[in-house]
DNA sequence: ACTCCTTACGGAGCACGTAACTATA
DNA sequence: TATAGTTACGTGCTCCGTAAGGAGT
């Protein structure tokens, strides 16, 4: 048994079992597919794959237990190779960034202007993506590590490093009326239509849940992905706009006026997630405490 | 990258990076050693090997990343394996066991015994040592599981099920005049000489601590790893002997005499102890099972 | 008839073995 | 000189590719 038969076998997993599609995504023939198979069930003795007929439909009891130590073996093989990559001064580097749009736009900006003083040559590659995507794509190893707020339950393959904590603000054109109130309250607020992200990203979950809790049940006029949609539509006077407070622009928002929401909605924390086995180069270290060091604790960036 | 180069590199690493020995233990060439380390270093693009010109002497710190990942990876080919032969009603199962001397010869006996009834076919092995090459053994995998008393500090790679606790008794011949005292207290054992279990040897360090503690120092006249040992010598008449309370039997040591130290002396846990990342195939969970349902709590076989 | 997996067979490459070479004690 | 590792070279095996065979839809 190699480590060629398992990365077989995952990728047969990740292919509906189709014996073909995984020869293509392995760049080989379906035939030596076929062997990798016949190898394994030969090695450990015992079928691994239930079948009808010669149709592969799944996996045994057994071997569901033997794909999860294949691809614990193949994340440690990615583990020695990072070694190599982290100890050798003339590989090229690469840092794979998963986040969601309101930290890709607002806050990793800064960070990775100062990590590229730092690692001017190391490429860079963000995946933008959902919560519950960018879970995933840390715990497949397809990003180094994610940058997303917790909304997603505990996973105990990942490693959680809380980054910093942010709150939301309310964005309204400027001479809205709302924004002539001195002292601004929850009900205020639902005397409008709201426009706000999507539930189950960056924790929008929290606010809707403390508008329901003082007995509210705001008007969602329009829910977005992405801060600059929400924007938009806040000066097309859709409503008004709850926003992460770091997603303001004095320059470019000029139009727009905000009023920190922080006392009266829940914080949320952002966290820098990653497998717990995975093998942290250096640099991907430093990226890390960047972070951590450039972010202040409301949210504010601190360049 | 294959596992055979990484079987290769965890070789070396136990053969003083001989190349030679190495080969020999593998059952390959000393050029075939050669060309897996060459690959190797190769593939991850960096040196592993400290080198005093081509003599190995040792592995870079990249290196000791690499085998620590090495030995992982070889280790859940082991545990695919295990799955396999757990599913496989055909093939040979084996149970290694490792036990201190007095697990062995006192307690294991009669979980054994209920076990074959219930798995006839499977190969025993038993492997009795000291309990800190016990725990040497269960982390290399070279058995399943040890049995031995906590006396180890913990080991975080290690998985430890208590199993019961014991205490020990005083044996002497029938006539010592110690035999005659009503109330017997731990001065009253000093007043003889002590023949008891080496130190580092099922928590022997514990009972030394007791008397020091009580301000005593007993004379020991003779310690060992072999309660039978123990016994010989308190025939003799070397002193009174200190010893695990289910190591005497009533037939064979019916010229002794047992007193319960169980008040004076702290309590002992036996423990199961094996690697936390090991497969367990399901008679193995099922012999530990028996050890916790066969053995009561003050140590006495329920049998 | 089409899809899909397995099996057979052939060739290229690779891994290991033999052996010569090199370096160190 | 003896010991130990690398390098060179040859061979056999293994692994993949081509292609034919068989099973299910």
């Amino acid at each position: 048994m190699e480590l060629r038969h398992l990365k077989t076998l995952t990728v047969l997993s990740e292919s509906d079992f189709n014996v073909t599609n995984a020869a293509n995504k392995l760049c080989i023939v379906q035939s030596a597919v076929s062997h990798h198979l016949a190898q394994l069930e030969n090695d450990v003795g015992i079928q691994v794959f239930m079948r009808k007929g010669k149709q592969l439909i799944g996996l045994t009891a057994a071997g569901n237990r033997i794909l999860k130590y294949a691809q614990q073996a193949l994340a440690i093989r990615e583990n020695i190779l990072a070694v190599g990559n982290d100890y050798n001064e003339d590989k090229e580097r690469v840092l794979r960034i998963g986040a969601t749009h309101t930290q890709a736009r607002y806050v990793l900006p800064a960070v990775i202007r100062a990590y590229r003083e730092i690692y001017p040559t190391v490429r860079l590659q963000i995946h933008q993506d959902s919560p519950m995507q960018l879970v995933q794509l840390a715990l497949k190893d397809e990003v180094d590590f994610s940058i997303c707020t917790e909304s997603l339950g505990d996973q105990p393959m990942l490693i959680t490093i809380p980054c910093y904590q942010w709150n939301r603000s309310l964005v309204a054109p400027k001479k809205h009326p709302i924004l002539k109130r001195k002292i601004l309250k929850l009900k205020h607020i639902c005397e409008y239509p709201i426009i706000t992200y999507i539930f189950g990203l960056t924790g929008s979950g929290h606010t809707t849940t403390a508008f329901t809790e003082a007995g509210l049940s705001p008007e969602i006029a329009l829910t977005a992905m992405d801060t600059d949609i929400i924007k938009t539509y806040v000066r097309e006077g859709l409503g008004v706009g709850l926003i992460a407070s770091m997603a303001y622009s004095v320059e470019q928002d000029s139009d727009l006026e905000l009023r920190d929401l922080s006392k009266l909605l829940p914080w949320e924390t952002t966290l820098v997630a990653y497998h717990k086995d995975k093998y942290l180069q250096r640099h991907q270290l430093h990226f890390i405490k960047l972070l951590e060091k450039m972010v202040t604790r409301n949210g504010k960036i601190s360049n």
